[in-house]
DNA sequence: GATGAATGAGGATTCATTCAT
DNA sequence: AATGAATGAATCCTCATTCAT
């Protein structure tokens, strides 16, 4: 029972979290979203701190599981990258706020964060780069530019989890940026992209205009 | 003097205001850090608020402009792209927290950052669009793969920017960020990768195998 | 089972109460250190602040009843000042929590406190004033510096229990002092000191010089 | 008239942490008893430990230099003694709430008791000793009971001051503990004790029937 | 322009206690 | 006897803001 309970928790504070900041919801919110006074609240986390750290752990986890799976040591076979950007695609679908979570733990400066990241980025970003080393070189990138190509993969892949519900305001069609059909399309757009940027130049024109041969 | 007095408080405004956000700044440790009273801040500023609309319509503006320059009704010519990139970095570089900044407002849910949209990222949205509008179809991308197009391209221009400074203490490398190599560097990754998502795909492979042609 | 079960929870109040005062203690914290959970206590005492009284019980009933037994009424022989005296000191020195817990009630005002005068420490003091009584005037103390005869004793009798914890850091010696030695020391001093204070003048000479003659 | 103000406050809660101790006294009560708001009361000491060190401070720092004046390096004359402990009493009933501060300070175990210790009580205790040194040997006191001596003298001084009010409603008398004639009594005894206590032995027999020879 | 003082509205957290199990 | 969960009342403290000087 009391790990239902728990789950109950931290599924309604991701939510708010990810929405407003921790800073942004009062304990007191929380609590009534749950139906809940806020001294009930403490009698299942210590302190708001350690229910924003039981949140992230939760929400990060599988996303550092997930990218950890794509690493076999040795074989690195180019397939996994499409299961990993699709596993990715589908846990970041069924979780929506994971995106904003992330990026906001991303842009705190709290010692909290500093924990987190060694805790859970660390491996994450290890092994991405360890996939982009495998995969970049015949890609046509310099060694220098691993570190830049890992944060643009990044961004082009968590970004539109991040903002698309900010600027669907501004598009004119009223889609959820999380139908079927819009994950559909976002699934083959990241296939598309990933693979332009991860892939093989054969006779890509460089942008400088060397041939690529 | 006033004008210069505004400006100080905006620079250390903007600092602040992108490490810790908003509601992260008390208006006693801004003032503390001119040297000033809380009471006097407000001779300056109506409300914090307003301090922190000043704060973002400053940063923001300047990109607006940029990349409302690369689009001449009419005629969207190829090289100017890479002028707005090399614009958009030299800016990005030259005030390190807007970066921070922008994406912060893009995950706040506050009214006022409602406004902000329709004033400044609405305009730089609808230029982006119609940027990508004229490129992306020989590119190979379809209609209903544009806004997610545009979202990734957001995330590759701004991820770097935006996180460097959380990644960094996962590299080796102590090297800033945003040490002059390092925009060097990224400034090259981002027009290769910018060129591999915009460029035409001529004899380029789709990852399903589809033949480009 | 149950006596022994009170006994340890009234030791671990006597101790925790005296060393943080009864508002410093939680009930959280008494459950801990009793391995327990704090709802559990509430099955052996009604409240907190039954507790405490338990505990003011337990610990002042022996030292009322050890003054109350050197006084037999009509005759009050001297030498059952030194038993009493030395009585006290043993148990001072047994349970050494009480010496401070009975400074801390004595420091309180709440209307529990009013009731513990009523109980305990009046029939104390009584029967300190009429040993003092018979005492003090051939000792060539005035009738109305009985009362203040009566607190002095009192503080040198006690302040050493009271006060030597927090005084020892300050002394070079790292002599714990309730050790065997200290004990026959702080024995020896206080009865050559009452002994000063209470005994009969002699030749005594007084400090304003007036013989005791 | 800040200075003023302080000065209000201070004796507020010289007043109220005296009664009820700093645990007992909440920062609203204690506003309230100045007409103002608690966040008012912030404006003027960082915290309610700050105000609590600042009483203690304010309070114990003329004790210290009492006593502090009674020894003057290379002569210590016995007269000064007198003049001192009547310097303290003045004292002490001028500032009825000293007594019972200090008492209540030596009982807390929190970390900035321990400053305070360093501080305040050091010195103090350091100069109490020094001028028993001094007397005490010839008033037929071993080495070794001097810290007693110094904790028991401690006792009779202190004890009228931190424990009478307690004390009175037991007293038949409705006497005032702190009223002009009770300070003449107890001045009086307090010069005799301390005589006896710290003065030559002269004839004086001793309690276990050696001569004092 | 600058500031000290005041304040109302929160906000996180503690705590003694209850009650059903 | 023990306990997990719940809670109302307090408590300390922060913060944006105002205003008289």
């Amino acid at each position: 029972m009391s790990v239902a309970t728990r789950e109950v928790i931290l599924d309604a504070a991701e939510r708010l979290f990810s929405a407003r900041g921790v800073d942004g919801v009062a304990v007191r919110d929380l609590a009534r979203e749950l139906g809940l006074t806020p001294s009930s609240l403490y009698n299942h986390f210590r302190s708001k701190q350690a229910l924003y750290d039981a949140v992230l752990e939760r929400g990060l986890r599988p996303i550092a599981d997930l990218v950890a799976a794509a690493w076999h040591p040795g074989t690195l076979r180019p397939d996994l990258m499409r299961v990993t950007i699709d596993g990715l695609v589908t846990h970041l679908a069924a979780h929506p706020h994971l995106a904003r979570l992330l990026q906001r733990s991303m842009l705190e400066e709290s010692g909290s964060v500093l924990a987190l990241i060694e805790r859970w980025v660390a491996p994450l970003y290890g092994t991405g780069m360890a996939v982009i080393r495998e995969t970049a070189f015949e890609a046509g990138w310099d060694a220098e530019e691993l570190p830049h190509l890992a944060l643009g993969l990044f961004g082009v892949i968590f970004a539109y989890f991040t903002n698309s519900a900010f600027i669907q305001p501004l598009t004119r069609s009223n889609q959820d940026p999380l139908s079927p059909h819009a994950l559909v399309v976002q699934r083959r757009f990241l296939e598309k992209a990933i693979y332009r940027l991860l892939g093989p130049i054969h006779q890509q024109v460089r942008p400088n205009g060397e041939s690529g041969a």
